[in-house]
DNA sequence: ACTGTCAATATTGAATGCAATCTATGTGTG
DNA sequence: CACACATAGATTGCATTCAATATTGACAGT
């Protein structure tokens, strides 16, 4: 059996956090149903899963709930667990909240945003463009989502980062099928440098109105390529 | 969020669909945090616990971490879990995130609401105005909880309805605390009047600005009193 | 007397075993 | 031949046990 225990690093001398065993699962399990390595509305025994991690039930089973908190995992009493099926409608008002949130954030980004936040966020953005090629299709793909987390992260609301970041998960897996459209991805480079744009002229109103546009249009090939 | 879903169905005496122990320590646990029995910040061990719900602790710890996923509760590893504590700055921005998403539920409720629907949330005030009397505390907190819930759910969008409710939840120890101010008590209900209004000529716009400020006046009340 | 270290205890994390429940297969009857 | 029902196997839910870690208190050294 393959037991895959990659504990956090515990190298660093100040006193490190371990990480229960079940946030491994987690990690592990997260990225397999992101990347679509299990197929959405299958459904998994635990026992399967057990002998995959090379855990036991009760933290295998801690995973799962996580998961199904996230939205990502259905699991029905005495019935099992199942991958949760991608539904249209689901990531359609997905899409509707985030953007309400991002159209939210704008003028609080703007408002407390530094030159080194900035910075960090062009940073990121370069490196998305140079990351272009489909060998490192899950590089930009994190890369994109720390470009939009960070993002929100600067409106300094706790409450809102968590909501929004919570709610870009659920979204992965659907975002992960068209991440290989090379037109939406070019396209997209340019939305971010607009919204990068808005974002060094402290113009909120500027911020919110292309972050909508630019969730709108993800939206739209996201959606189009479901139902293709 | 996926909680509401599994409710135990009474009525029925087959005990076809007999819902998962945990479920009912979430539920109990879920109460005495709302309502301050349990002291925010305070240390619980599993061991008080194991013998107030008497169930062992498997299913205690599965209603743990749930709860810690709804942020009522929060777990660190080998050091337990304790009652999260009340952070005004975190009630303050968990309200800003409401408003935001009431005012983006306006005007979908009123493409789709129906007389029916409106006549159901009238009840619902209805009920909320004659429950006023101290000893009935709970209920019209109960009907608050109904009424702006059914409102957004009313919106068609089942995840901006999911996202909402559980905000609403993380406020809902905050709210009780205030909810014995007679004054902030009847200048809701005028309020809940006021959106009602609003809804019956199918204004959305005009809904979203009274959704806002009737927000915005309960977050006041409820920070004031935090400060106080 | 104060502080740092170490052992004893308490508490949580994980694994295993047993009971309850669901699912599938096969049989009998209309 | 179709359908209902019963039984066996598989799978999940819960309880208990074992192991790992944190906390508390005492003791020795400065």
């Amino acid at each position: 059996m393959a037991t895959l225990l990659n504990r956090r690093d515990p190298g660093q001398g100040s006193a490190s956090e371990r990480s229960p065993l079940h946030d491994d699962v987690v990690d592990q399990l997260r990225q397999m149903i992101i990347r679509c390595e299990l197929v959405p509305g299958e459904r998994f025994t635990e026992q399967k899963l057990v002998e995959k991690f090379g855990v036991s039930r009760t933290p295998l089973r801690e995973a799962l709930k996580i998961l199904a908190s996230e939205g990502l995992v259905e699991m029905r009493p005495h019935r099992g667990s199942s991958v949760s099926p991608i539904s249209i409608e689901e990531i359609s008002e997905t899409f509707a909240v985030l953007g309400t949130l991002e159209e939210m954030a704008g003028p609080l980004v703007c408002d407390r945003v530094s030159n080194v936040d900035i910075a960090r966020l062009e940073r990121i953005k370069d490196e998305m463009s140079s990351k272009r090629d489909a060998t490192d299709r899950n590089s930009y793909f994190e890369l994109n989502v720390a470009f939009h987390q960070s993002m929100i992260a600067l409106s300094g609301n706790a409450v809102l980062s968590a909501t929004y970041n919570q709610l870009f998960g659920k979204l992965q897996r659907a975002r992960y099928l068209v991440n290989d459209d090379q037109n939406r991805w070019s396209e997209s480079a340019r939305e971010h440098s607009w919204i990068m744009e808005a974002l060094r002229q402290r113009d909120g109103a500027e911020l919110s109105k292309r972050l909508r546009e630019h969730n709108s249009r993800t939206a739209q090939a996201v959606l189009d390529k479901l139902r293709g």
